[in-house]
DNA sequence: TGAAGCTAAAATGTCAACAGTTTTTGGCGA
DNA sequence: TCGCCAAAAACTGTTGACATTTTAGCTTCA
């Protein structure tokens, strides 16, 4: 039941100080999930999670209600929450949405960013071929192609959506589908595609491009998930 | 300060009973904004509201934190909260992600509704043609084209978005900037041209349709708003 | 054996008081 | 009069206790 013992209290891990403690355990509790210490389906205590860090049920309780309204972890009034399981329809509507936003979003920054912007991004890119190989960690500080598409859009909400829930969900994926092939080259090419779609101004074929290759991206999920089949997306 | 004294106690709207008074005090602020007693720019204070509803200020305080999980009051630690204030880059922001969602939401009508569900909705389209003239109210229980054709596409995040989140901000645009000419005549042409595309598989059609459908909302929006002009959408 | 019903425990919901931070207020000096 | 600073007020954040509801375990009976 206990997540870990490493945090004495919340204080340890906490950076700066006037930080809430709502707030820090609202991360505690994402990090939890994402390094699957409280994996899906597993119940969220309020109690519990108050005494391992050390605070009492109120800040745990906010940020729990937090993950819930995005949908990280299941609510219904007097039954325990548990953190969301992922089955194959919550998935095919997370990728569906992503198809959606992260279209939308090339499809904007073919009109909106400045040539230096489309420059950087894609020497940034060609710089960091390396690590788009099978033996890199797919997590940590490297480039991030979706994240960086997604913030040179420029619309609050969409970085938002893109960059909080549905990144926070796509991350519990990963972590929980074992060892998928990554499809690290493809994945690659399609980016340098789609960054030249966007240099050439050109938004219909950047936002299909996108499309596509987040499409992809499903279907490799689902062909190497548990005999589940995709269906149309 | 006080939003109004038409409630003695929460108890008095609330129905259910068993329901928490956090959902009730969610449901009654967000009511207080739509009818412009909590206009946007308004600060948002837990301890009135809880005298006001005649709870303690913990329920309040899970209702505003969850109003500003979607955004629709702001949110700063120690900074006391204000309603959202509807500036030209939050419209512009909002339509464009209504663009990249019920466009998407077309798409997947187009092919997974069936013929049946489709001439269900055309015929409610036609029947409530009376309903698109300008001196019908806008909101109420009549034929929501846009809310059937976000729901009929199945993807539960989609839909969640569209009814919920955004769709709270769009009826707080559409209350408080005052007479706006709904070109409600051209709608009922355009919704039905969307279905038409739909009932004939088309989803790039249908999606094309629905997205020029909801830029040239924004525009009229835009045109009509204080001076401001809509930046490329 | 097992299924329905009851009881105790556990979990969530609510409250009132206290602590920390921000905002306001009032006075001071230039 | 205006800006600056300190103290007070107001507000948000946090806590521990109590209330209400669900859950789990036990008993009973067929």
């Amino acid at each position: 039941m206990t997540v870990d013992a490493q945090f004495e209290t919340i204080e340890a891990t906490g950076s700066e100080a006037g930080t809430p403690r709502s707030d820090m355990i609202y991360q505690a509790i994402l990090d939890a999930i994402y390094q699957g210490r409280l994996p899906p389906g597993s119940v969220v205590n309020e109690a519990a999670l108050a005494l391992e860090f050390g605070v009492s049920r109120g800040p745990v309780r906010e940020a729990i209600r937090r993950l819930q309204g995005i949908q990280l972890i299941t609510r219904e009034p007097y039954i325990k929450s548990r953190v969301v399981t992922l089955d194959a329809t919550t998935a095919r509507e997370l990728f569906e949405l992503r198809m959606a936003l992260e279209g939308m979003a090339c499809n904007i920054d073919a009109r909106r960013m400045s040539d230096a912007e489309i420059d950087g991004l894609i020497s940034e890119l060609e710089r960091s071929r390396h690590n788009y190989s099978a033996d890199v960690p797919g997590d940590g500080s490297v480039f991030d192609f979706h994240e960086r598409i997604a913030r040179a859009c420029g619309n609050a909400r969409i970085i938002n959506l893109l960059c909080g829930d549905l990144y926070h969900l796509l991350r519990i994926y990963r972590r929980h589908s074992g060892a998928i092939i990554e499809r690290k080259e493809e994945a690659y090419d399609e980016h340098w595609q789609i960054l030249r779609a966007i240099k050439a101004r050109d938004p219909q074929l950047a936002e299909s491009l996108m499309r596509s290759h987040v499409r992809r991206a499903a279907r490799n999920l689902f062909d190497h998930l548990d005999g589940e089949n995709l269906p149309d997306i």
